[in-house]
DNA sequence: CCGCAAACGCTACAGATGTAGCATTAGGCA
DNA sequence: TGCCTAATGCTACATCTGTAGCGTTTGCGG
């Protein structure tokens, strides 16, 4: 998503520098500021324009729609380098990561939330999802591996698959279905991807 | 979803016969046609009154959005009494659900990741795709219960929690994160299922 | 400090969404 | 058959999205 600042670069340099960064610093402020308050819904092309002052056609040419402006703030928002629990045991590393899934899928606005509904009407948006937590996941494998040490889970399981099978369930709980959230949903669904990882079924 | 075509009930009778039954026909065979032709993005408002020569304030009026349209489309459509696999094996059973789902969310074009899409737009889809679902869960809980009775799966296990961990992941790679898909997508979560009902991580 | 062009501002246009008000047609009951 | 009104047709309006063309400002290297 870091190119979206780059609107062409056939030839000649780029700008990052002076008014080019100063326009996206109060695009971005703008997009904060109208999540914050009205939500996903209220983060239109024409409301960053207007309270960002920067004109609507930049805006469009910088960032194409609002899945682009979602997907340049998490980038902006993402400097927090992440990493997994070590609780000692797969169980609980799992439900403490579940748990982080609740919180940041039920918190309000979500921005999570709010790029899973950007990303179906946005490549742009569709790629920053999909690198964020492609990227969690990646990080958290080596709970899994902890857990393949300590005997916990078989030699040959995928870190990936069993981080998936204990969290996927969560979004498609809240955020697909927008089922009535059960209290235990974080425990719940950690258990499938231990029993998934321990095997022998 | 079944209201969809009842705009006003407050004083007097409706009249769903005669031309209120054919203006809903017209409408549901366009959003039909257009659907299959260019996808969920050639379903607007303005391509359905056109196509189905109903006026556009008359389709605003009773389904409101492109997501009412079709949760009717999927009333309409969804006669067959579906019925879960019995293959004789819990995990066997997933894994033929599990097939089900891949088929209905890869096929082109999808009804469910068009409503899926819709959803986070409409209400009367929101409700048209949790409903849906839910169904189909209710009804393949019995592929649990006789688990239950072969000794697969503990006595206390919810059903719904099974058919979920086992599906879930599905939703998850396809149609949120739109990942590369592997062959094996179907069984690799069929497991996770299975052994979350067999206990004992 | 000067010139090139990247980046931005501005206007105009086209299409889709969604609502309001009033006129017209036709279902269904007496 | 005729009345009542549900349902539809029609016009008008407002907003948001998205693009095209052209003029203006300004970052930045020489």
């Amino acid at each position: 998503m870091s190119d979206a600042q780059v609107p062409s670069a056939l030839s000649g340099k780029s700008r990052p520098g002076g008014r080019t960064a100063r326009t996206r610093e109060r695009v971005l402020d703008a997009v904060a500021s109208l999540l914050l308050e009205g939500g996903y819904d209220a983060v239109t092309m024409d409301a960053v324009a207007a309270r960002s002052g920067v004109h609507r056609t930049t805006v469009y040419r910088r960032w194409r729609d609002t899945g682009g402006l979602l997907a340049d703030s998490l980038d902006a928002a993402r400097e927090h380098p992440w990493e997994p629990p070590d609780t000692g045991s797969l169980l609980d590393d799992l439900l403490a990561i579940n748990r982080q899934i609740v919180a940041a899928l039920t918190q309000e606005p979500s921005i999570t939330r709010a790029l899973v509904a950007a990303s179906f009407r946005s490549p742009a948006a569709a790629h920053a999802l999909r690198s964020f937590w492609e990227n969690r996941y990646a990080r958290a494998a080596v709970a899994v591996q902890r857990a393949v040490g300590r005997g916990e889970a078989m030699e040959n399981i995928d870190a990936r698959t069993v981080l998936i099978a204990s969290s996927a369930p969560i979004f498609y709980e809240l955020v697909l279905m927008r089922s009535p959230m059960p209290e235990d949903i974080a425990e719940r669904y950690a258990r499938a991807g231990a029993a998934l990882a321990a095997g022998r079924p």
